[in-house]
Parts: structure tokens; C-alpha cells; sequence
DNA sequence: CCTGGTTATAGCGCTACGGCATCGGCAGTC
DNA sequence: GACTGCCGATGCCGTAGCGCTATAACCAGG
């Protein structure tokens, strides 16, 4: 069954006739009965009733005209879409995000706004941990990733710094240091901590351990872990925490401290291939940089209020 | 664009790879690598990114992928569509009917169980007066239609008879005549009556200014009009109605007679243009002579009791 | 009976498609 | 670092499908 072929029967079945047809499609009478011909006895079945003054179309020639006329339209519609896919106006952007920036209102938003201002393209989203976004850019399996990530970056992969955040130290809100506001590392000795663990995330541990090192601190690690407030509501550890989401992550029993001497930038960036850069992820990393504009640099200075009790 | 492009395109989406979708296609390579490049130029899209060690489809071979895939399975149902609309097991049926007869209980209720029994036919109904019918039937405006009528019916019409009715007088229920159950057509000698339009009905009038003039009445025409109830009602006009519909017609203020020496036949029979004649025709047809196998036969002599008051 | 309309059939030429042989690029291996 | 496989691209040739013209067969209306 070819396009020809039912773009030939739909002609006819209009017409009602092969010669009409046949002006109409610019062809002659004869091709155009033979490839009708064609068609029916492909599908072995009659589709036309023929008379000296005309056709008509049969029962099933009535099916196959609607079918076919639909087939015509999505094809064109098929075209459409694979020339907006081309500009980045139409399709899906897989966007992987971390679990920590998943949390984050403006980073939602800005995907939020995206979709509306981006009409016909899809954002999907998907959780995917930052030391395998560059694998999954790679691979194709996300178009775009969201991570806290300093470079270097792989080869072939753009990013955006999006915005800066520190580290705050979460403690329970009945702790000996709360309501300090700041403190420095040294402050932590003796304390039990969630720290990142060496294996899987080998750079920051080294980074966090040499840090803590530098400011006289040789940590007491609790566990392996980080972001579980619920053990430190209980007391059991206290724990280094991303700012831009302590404010969030502070429910009840747990409040944060500021660390004077806790140098490590945490910066937040999107990330994609080159190859793969389409309208639609410039579109939207440039919302992301719209939306973080407002804090691109580390604010440390304009550090808002502590909102522990 | 070619349905041979689009499903070449999907087998290299789907293996990842020329040499593999070539297999599969049982093409060479080299001749599939042009016709993807082919729909590539065509649509002035790169469709995939080619690398030594394989390809990957592109944003826009992703959209165009799912579309060509749903593409193709429209054509396979269309295919099938097709197939079984030819076995009269899919399609629309267009059934034409006077009337009188849709608002027979049997007609309707047959068709409603037609739908139900023949999955995937849609019976669409068309009020056609019977003078058009047969018309109808050869421009192919409906396949099937129900119609009081008699033989002859023109070459290529074949028909069933379903039913046969006779004529019956409705009467206003203070009429003089009422409560005698049963007349004669002299007994209506002076009434002003509702009669068919000699221009409307020829065969019809005829053949009852025939029936009445050997019943020894010289009807006295008040209008050329038929199913008046409300004329009657008011006791302006008498009419001769169909005993099938009497009985439902005979609303407040009115009630029908027998008429003992009218032997006009009133023939419900159901025809069809034999050339477009399909299984879910016949399956209707049949299900008609079911509905109707209690009252094949004129019941002059199985008389309901009369429901006037 | 002829004329003008319809669709179907026959024979010819071109284009598009598929086949084979080969080239060029990249990765893993010895 | 050359070698070997595996990949997609390119060049060239034969063929099958499609459209063309000419013509036949059929039917209705004048």
C-alpha cells in the first residue's frame, strides 16, 4: 500500500470519476486506473463501483476513504512536527535534575514557565543523581542536566552557572550551638556528623574532608549520608547542609548554623551536549539563568535571617 | 514522502544502526543509507547523528518516529477497516425510513438490536419518504430502506416484506360514529376526510378513490393530507390511518374503526439495491424478518380489542 | 446511427530504487 | 603505531514500476 496509491483513491473517490482525477492530479486517465487498480487488488477488494458515467465508491471504498484521508492528515501533521522537533518548538526535552535541585522552588519554576512559553514542547523529568548526569547527556538519555557541579566539564558538554549557595551546619534545634547563627568548624569537634560518603561521592568527600582539615576539624563520622533532618532532629548527628534549600528542609526540631570558615562553593549549573542543542534547551536554560538571576553570586554577605526559634 | 522511507527510517530508529535495520529490511546497506538520506532532504531535517559506530536519532528523528509509527498503524487498521467493511463487518450502514415507520416500535427496536449484534457497523438513519426511496437506493444516498410498499420495485431493488397493516378510520371520539368498531366505507358518506395528495401520492390516491368508489363512497376531500390526528381530534376531518400506528396515535379525543370493505393491502417491506448488497445489509434484513415473524400476515381476522373509550 | 462521455488495455520510455564494489573514519587490539 | 573490524557514505549499473500516448469497449443522448 503506497501514499501514491491512496492519495490516487482519494482523488477518484472526490471526483468520481477517473478522468477528473486524473486532470486534477495532473496524470492521465489510464496510470491513474491502473495504480487504483493496483490498490484494490492489493487489498482484494472492490472500491469502486464502475459505469460507462462514472464511479462510485463501494461500502468499503467509503471506509477507506475516511481511513485514508485521515492517514493524509497525520501524515502532514508528521511533517509539522518534525520540521518545529527541527527548530526546537515542538517534541520532548528530557531534563534530569538532582534530588536536592528537584526541591528547589525557583529550578521548578523556571521548568514550570518553560512549558508555557516554549508551546508543543514537552519538559519530561527525571531524577538523575550528578555524577550520572554527563553520562546520561552522553548517552542521550537527557537533553539538559540540573546539578550542583563545578567544572571541569566533559568534553562536547556546555553548562551554565546558574547560582551559588554554602554550606550551613543543620543541627536539632535543642542543640548546644543553636542558636549561635555562626560558628566556625573547629566548633564541630566532638560532634558526631553525616558526612558524603567516599565511595560514592569521592570528590566531594575529599574536598569536604580537606576543608574540615583546614579549619581544624577532624570530623566524627556518624554515617555515610547526607539530607537525613530527621536524624538530626533526634540529635544523633549533625549534618553540613545545602542553604538554598535550609530554609525548606527546617521542620520542626531542627534549625541551621552559618560556617564562617567553610569555604567550598556550591555552585548550581545546567548542563548539555552541544550536539543535541536544540531552540528548546536554549530556551530554556535561558529561563533558568532568567530565573536565578537575582542570586547568581554566592550571597554570603546578604545572608537572610536565621529562621530557627 | 514515501510509507517505504518512513518504514525504512523506523527500522534504522529502532536497530541504531544501518547494517542491522539493512538486514532486517533484507536490503543492502548502501541502499538504505540513501533513502533515509532521501526523507532526510526531503523534509530538510537531519533525522539522525551519524557516528563510526552506529547513528542516534536526533530531536526531531524522535518526534518523527513516533509519528511514522502511529502512521503505520493507522494504515494497518485501515487495511483491516477496509477488509471488513467488504465482509459488511465494519462501516456505516445508511438506512432510510418514512415517517410512519420510525415510529413503528418493531422497525426501531430491530435496527437498535442490529447495532448490537453487527459490532462495528453504525446504522445511520435518514428520514426518506417512500416516493424517494427507491431513488435514494440508486444514488447510493441509503443502503437499505423501510417503506410501506407493494410490487413492482425497479430492476436491481431486491425486498423483503416484513408486515402487512390495513387502513383503518380515526375518528373524533364524540363522532357519531364512534364505539362501532367496525364500519363500512358507505357509512362515511358526507364526512369531510383527510386523503392522500393526488400530486404527492398519485399511486395511492388512485388506488383509494378507486376502493372507496367501489365501497359506493364519493369521499368529500377536506385536504390533501395524511396523520392529522389533531385535525380529527377537533372533529373537523375523519381519516383513513394505519392500523399499526392507530393504536399509538389514538390520543385524547380520538379513536379508530375498522373499515370491513377497504381491502387496500398497506405491504411493509424493507428493500436494498442488490449491488450493494453487503453482509451487515443482509444481517439487518434478517433481523427485520425475525422482528416482524409474529405479524407476517395481514390480522383482519385476529382483531385487538378496540382501545377507544 | 452517430457523437461524446466514460473506463480499460497495450506498448514504450524514463526515473527511482536496489545491488555490488569500494572508500573513509573510528575504536579496540596486538 | 600499524592492524583489524565495524560503521556509514559514495559510485556505478541493471531493473521494475510508473506515467505517457494511442486505442478499444461500453453506454447514453441526440
Amino acid at each position: 500500500m503506497d501514499l501514491k496509491h491512496l492519495r490516487y483513491f482519494i482523488a477518484v473517490a472526490e471526483e468520481g470519476s477517473f478522468h477528473r482525477a486524473a486532470r486534477r492530479l495532473c496524470i492521465a486517465q489510464p496510470a491513474l486506473s491502473r495504480r487504483v487498480r493496483d490498490l484494490e487488488d492489493e487489498l482484494e477488494v472492490a472500491l469502486f463501483e464502475r459505469s460507462s458515467r462514472g464511479v462510485r465508491l463501494t461500502a468499503a471504498g467509503e471506509v477507506l476513504c475516511t481511513e485514508a484521508r485521515q492517514i493524509m492528515a497525520q501524515l502532514e501533521t508528521a511533517r509539522e512536527r518534525t520540521r518545529l522537533a527541527a527548530q526546537g518548538r515542538y517534541g520532548t526535552v528530557n531534563v534530569g535534575l538532582t534530588t536536592v535541585v528537584a526541591q528547589m522552588r525557583a529550578a521548578v519554576a523556571a521548568i514550570g514557565a518553560a512549558k508555557r512559553s516554549v508551546a508543543g514542547v514537552n519538559f519530561k523529568l527525571h531524577l538523575v543523581p550528578s555524577d550520572q548526569q554527563m553520562g546520561a547527556l552522553a548517552r542521550g538519555e537527557i537533553d539538559l542536566g540540573l546539578q550542583y557541579r563545578r567544572p571541569p566539564y566533559p568534553p562536547g558538554i556546555a553548562y551554565r552557572d546558574l547560582r551559588r549557595d554554602r554550606y550551613v551546619v543543620m543541627v536539632a534545634r535543642d542543640h548546644r550551638l543553636a542558636g549561635r547563627g555562626s560558628i566556625r568548624l573547629a566548633d564541630l569537634s566532638g560532634e558526631d556528623m553525616l558526612f558524603p560518603s567516599p565511595t560514592l561521592r569521592p570528590e566531594t568527600y575529599r574536598e569536604m574532608l580537606a576543608a574540615c582539615q583546614r579549619g581544624g576539624l577532624e570530623p566524627r563520622i556518624a554515617l555515610e549520608a547526607e539530607g537525613l533532618v530527621s536524624m538530626v532532629a533526634e540529635g544523633l548527628a549533625v549534618s553540613l547542609y545545602n542553604s538554598a534549600l535550609a530554609a525548606s528542609a527546617a521542620i520542626d526540631g531542627v534549625t541551621y548554623l552559618e560556617v564562617e570558615d567553610l569555604d567550598i562553593p556550591l555552585q548550581l549549573a545546567v548542563a548539555w551536549e552541544k550536539s543535541r542543542e536544540t531552540p528548546a534547551v536554549l530556551a530554556l536554560v535561558a529561563l533558568l539563568e532568567r530565573g536565578f538571576a537575582g542570586d547568581r553570586t554566592d550571597n554570603h554577605t546578604t545572608r537572610e535571617p536565621n529562621n530557627a526559634g
